[in-house]
DNA sequence: GTTACTCGGTTAAAAAAGCAACTCAGTTAT
DNA sequence: ATAACTGAGTTGCTTTTTTAACCGAGTAAC
């Protein structure tokens, strides 16, 4: 079931986990623009051809963290247990992620992901790439609800929720607060915003 | 003048050293034949097929370290300056060695160094592969020297001797001594070894 | 206004690596 | 004696990577 782990898969996932190390360290140290793919390739001692292979585009070597859980929202539709509404089971994962403090949620201190969304948010073609990731993120969640008009609508409803919470969490703690302390009324935003949805 | 650094030949320069590293301490860990050739290219993480590539037999994974001196001999008869006999020019290439304690003259009380020659010589098929290696060694000092009967055996009595110098100052390591307490004696004993080749 | 750089991204050909299956010897088990 | 294993080394085929050269857009220089 899981993935073959000869050597070949093995390196891949490591050349990948490289590529992205290197380039989401010098980006914050430098800036998105003030890098260039060749700076970061040469960091990772890989040739630009084989850099691409791996990400299509310099954005994405920032976005992939977002690219990995793409479809994430239609996984958990589709996945719910028998007898479960779509809203809840969606409802019941974020609040997973905020337990786990999962990045994604806004929910995390850590001082390199708030940097990173600093970054992601300051830097205009990220964020206009970003916005294209949740645009199929939302086709995907609204075909996992079902056809027609109303699928869609609350797919994109549910997935405006999620980022203004996230942004609201990030907000909090780039205002300086911790994690840990935020994570009460996280919870409380999300049930009430869940709650309204229905 | 130097070799041209590109990637290619970076990598290939990394993964050549990893083997012979990974090659050489489970050698020493393990004894020659308790360790398989699959067991190192697991160690390295490459394929055995590619370990192949980079080493001709399992023996060469040991004795590349002499093969890179291979042919040493003849080069330095060959570069010798104008006006300078070969024999007083591998005398004097010979002393230099003894100075910088080159493993290859013996003196050198390093533990992996003296593990490493214990290794070659308690190995039947190690020995063996390294006079072979020495045989090559000689033909082409032989060729460096001239042509003839004369060239040959002049070719032949110079290597006897460095390696009965060799073998006599690794004998005094073995008995405990240091490198730097039989460095005198190592000296003279190949002043008189040279002198009396003429 | 052309010229020349830089940077993101691509292409084609050649080198290198991986994989699986194989040969060939020598050992061990039955 | 024969069958089953193990380990060195090889072979053919596929995938990955390097290399050098290029395109096209932007931009700074003169």
């Amino acid at each position: 079931m899981n993935e073959p782990t000869g050597l070949r898969a093995r390196k891949k996932a490591r050349t990948r986990d490289a590529i992205a190390d290197a380039s989401i360290s010098l980006f914050l140290e430098r800036g998105f623009d003030r890098v260039s793919v060749s700076d970061i390739a040469a960091a990772v001692e890989i040739s630009k051809p084989t850099l691409f292979r791996y990400f299509p585009t310099k954005e994405d070597l920032v976005l992939h963290r977002f690219a990995d859980h793409q479809g994430e929202a239609a996984r958990v539709v589709r996945d719910r247990g028998s007898g479960i509404e779509p809203v809840p089971a969606l409802h019941r994962h974020f609040r997973a992620g905020l337990d786990r403090f999962d990045p994604v949620t806004g929910l995390n201190d850590h001082p390199e992901v708030v940097a990173f969304h600093r970054l992601v948010f300051t830097t205009p073609s990220l964020a206009a790439r970003l916005t294209r990731y949740q645009l199929e993120d939302e086709e995907a969640l609204a075909d996992a609800l079902g056809e027609g008009i109303r699928a869609r609508l609350c797919a994109a409803q549910v997935l405006a929720v999620q980022r203004v919470l996230a942004r609201t969490n990030w907000q909090k703690i780039a205002d300086g607060r911790t994690a840990r302390d935020v994570h009460t009324e996280a919870l409380a935003d999300a049930d009430q915003a869940f709650e309204h949805l229905r």
